[in-house]
DNA sequence: TGATTAATTGTAACGCGTTACTAGTAAACT
DNA sequence: AGTTTACTAGTAACGCGTTACAATTAATCA
């Protein structure tokens, strides 16, 4: 056996390309046409491949998403250090942050069902977000906004997740629990806020 | 115009008699074989009408899912209601009914894929969640609590909205994203409860 | 050249949500 | 009875994600 006749296999490079073609033209036809415009038969259409050569390079129309995720985050992330540049002091550079990362979930709904409401993905052992560093980066840069604006150190990682996950859960209520009157988003950031550079409280 | 003869139209008590039969039948569907089984046609086989016909009674899925949030939310709140009544202390009340509703999340991603994670929810005007008042007080139960939990009065819902909403945001992270190692639940519910109950902080 | 193997294409199918439209039935009227 | 009207059943269609499988093309060997 390990015969070495016959066509060898794709280029490792070449493989990378057709996934990023791919994704190039989804992010395109995402940023065109939105986010039903985005299907496998029409995606492969337009990169001029037959529907079912995708599923030999992705997963599923997840795996393809998940470079849509990607994009949309790395936009988000810019806008925040764009509204953070001029600002000096650390605990306001954190309000701008929170406030930033807030309304922009808050403003652009059809990002945000992409992002965080892509369903199937909860299911399945697959991994489905940080396809690299970059992406984790995002995340990361709150932890370090978190450490910066703290007046002592302790429960960074502890108060950078709860900050997070409570500005995201911000952003799902608007977007879906339409019918409840709820407070204001810049409120409900403010009491964010107060919740990690306020009370002194635990620690060692 | 304005005939008077005809077959009249459909008693309004036989309307909610089958929307009602619609969604006794979808619940039991969805509780025995899971959220995929729950299909337009589907259903219409198991209620023993032509698929079309669920179409003239719903808008269209998602006015039949609502039913199924009402259930769902329902047993949650029972639970918490459960687990709450044999303590006294309005702090720990509210520290329990916090734990109780992130884990009863996180142990039923099912259910909370069911619930906030419904897509085509975002579009669109039409009412979507509280159908009646018994869903919506179920979230404003916890603005009671935070008013029995709070030292001096003021800022209750704002207090109340933003745990509600942290509370789902940590259910959505840890449901959705599993790649970043975020800190544990109950450390953050946690650092959510010193928000209410800990720093003075703003207010009158 | 022919053989071998990888990659792609094509076609069909399944069930899905949804729309449109036609035919049929049920209940009131004259 | 017959007519009028409200409702239901039925059928077909569209595009969707996805799987399965046969047919084809492409690149390397001997």
């Amino acid at each position: 056996m390990a015969r070495m006749s016959g066509r060898p296999p794709r280029n490792e490079g070449e493989i990378l390309q057709f996934r990023f073609k791919v994704a190039q033209h989804a992010l395109a036809l995402y940023r065109a046409e939105g986010f039903d415009a985005v299907s496998m038969r029409r995606l492969a259409k337009e990169v001029g491949c037959a529907p079912m050569t995708l599923y030999a390079h992705f997963d599923g129309k997840i795996d393809i998403l998940r470079h849509l995720w990607a994009d949309v985050l790395a936009e988000m992330a810019q806008l925040v250090r764009k509204n953070m540049a001029p600002i000096e002091n650390p605990a306001a550079r954190l309000q701008m942050a929170t406030r930033t990362f807030v309304s922009y979930w808050i403003d652009h709904p059809d990002h945000f069902r992409l992002v965080f409401m892509s369903n199937e993905v909860v299911r399945s052992d697959v991994r489905t977000f940080m396809e690299d560093e970059k992406t984790l980066a995002h995340f990361q840069m709150f932890s370090d906004l978190v450490r910066d604006a703290l007046p002592t150190e302790g429960d960074v990682k502890a108060k950078a997740d709860t900050l997070i996950s409570a500005m995201i859960g911000i952003a799902l209520c608007h977007n879906t629990i339409r019918d409840y009157s709820w407070e204001t988003a810049s409120i409900m950031t403010e009491q964010l806020l107060g919740l990690i550079v306020g009370s002194p409280g635990n620690g060692a």
